[in-house]
DNA sequence: TATCACTCAATACACTGTATCGCGATGAGA
DNA sequence: TCTCATCGCGATACAGTGTATTGAGTGATA
């Protein structure tokens, strides 16, 4: 055998340098990928090659690909800074308000994962510890319904906010609100007439800025617990 | 040629009733096939295959999946009845969140299809339209804000309720919420006693009805309007 | 009747998640 | 030191996806 000269044979396995690898590893360079072009880059075989891998090897660590999800999502929890013990409700719920919008912000792909199922992860339980722990009214049933509303809108206009933003990405750069609508399809519907207060908005709002808008709805879903909720 | 005898061939195409096919009952065999069995139901060939068809059939009305998902959406903001114009705006717009919600649980996949683009159909537009007259303040900025909050709560409250409701699927049938809690994962974690909080949710919160904690939750948003824009 | 256009089914390709298989290195026992 | 067993991991395989291409048959027209 081995007439076969060896500079001929293709590098045999030999250890190409087989990375210890690790849980964290995994979901770490999923983010980084998911982060850089969508979800749509968050495959085993991306994932492992990103990290001199076969994607068999994933599973080693992940049992399946909603779990690799499901850590991503906890991850991103954790990044979500808790408001200060000593806060009153009003201001920490804000906090996390906030906090959650700019964490999704930084991975679009979060309010993406967001319906498939509940986030259980140690750090989303933590995050939800508290923020429950935040809203100090005497019956447990309306912290809730206070910190399920503001989440609930916090999560609506955030998915707003990306989907928006995604929008604008794909028709041409960052044009205003009004000169998206003067795209031809738009346009057409517009002058139809059948859409008055659809083009008055248009034409007439001053095309104010996401963050802008997300505090004027924050506020109003506080106010509203405040109204409930005699302050403080 | 043709020694071969005609019952060996495998049936020619000869017309096994190629039904005309429309986009109208592309979109609807789609829906019918998400209702059932959520939106993995929803490929060209299971779709086309649901009205005798072959996948590429499709192609002549429908450009791409992402259009036939778009189709869906619209379809189902068709499905919405708008307020009455003559209805004050609190009324119009709790009108309005319950026709969202109510097609939301019928259409399941429905709440998944809202972070992709946005929703520029013309039912989804009318929709808009709709709700927008049913808000006339002075300030179309303030229309705006009312409503995108509204939307905003809306569709973050439904997201919550689908998600649990498919969760409680997936964990044997509709167990309470204590219950789901008494999982061996979460009593693990509760038992740590780094959630006390939490803990006093699962424990003594009353375990009241979707619905109800829907409407509470869209009584603060529309509460929190009001003390800014005062009444009618 | 001959040709053309058009419709649609079949095929093909790149990609997905994941089950199975088999090789090669490594560690244990003689 | 030699052999055997084990086991981690890469390669392969399979069923499924969206979609481009191809090719065959049909109906209309010259």
């Amino acid at each position: 055998m081995s007439n076969e000269a060896v500079w001929d044979r293709p590098e045999p396995p030999s250890k190409p340098s087989p990375t210890p690898l690790s849980r964290d590893l995994i979901v770490n360079a999923a983010i980084r990928l998911a982060d850089g072009g969508g979800l749509d880059e968050v495959s085993f075989r991306k994932v492992a090659a990103a990290l001199n891998a076969g994607p068999m090897r994933l599973y080693g660590y992940v049992e399946t690909k909603a779990e690799l999800l499901d850590l991503m999502v906890d991850e991103v929890y954790g990044e979500i800074t808790p408001p200060s013990p000593s806060a009153d409700w009003r201001t920490g719920l804000r906090h996390v308000a906030h906090g959650v919008r700019d964490a999704a912000k930084r991975h679009e792909w979060f309010i993406d994962l967001l319906s498939n199922r509940p986030h259980q992860g140690p750090n989303a339980l933590t995050h939800m510890e508290t923020t429950l722990a935040t809203v100090r009214f005497e019956n447990i049933d309306d912290v809730l319904g206070a910190v399920g509303a503001v989440m609930a809108y916090v999560f609506g206009a955030v998915r707003g906010e990306i989907t928006e933003l995604r929008a604008e990405r794909s028709t041409g750069m960052t044009e205003e609100q009004w000169q998206r609508a003067s795209g031809p399809y738009m346009q057409r519907m517009l002058a139809t007439g059948r859409f008055p207060t659809l083009a008055r908005v248009m034409h007439e709002s001053s095309d104010s800025d996401p963050a802008h808008r997300f505090e004027v709805g924050l506020d109003y879903v506080l106010d509203g617990i405040a109204t409930r909720h005699n302050p403080a």
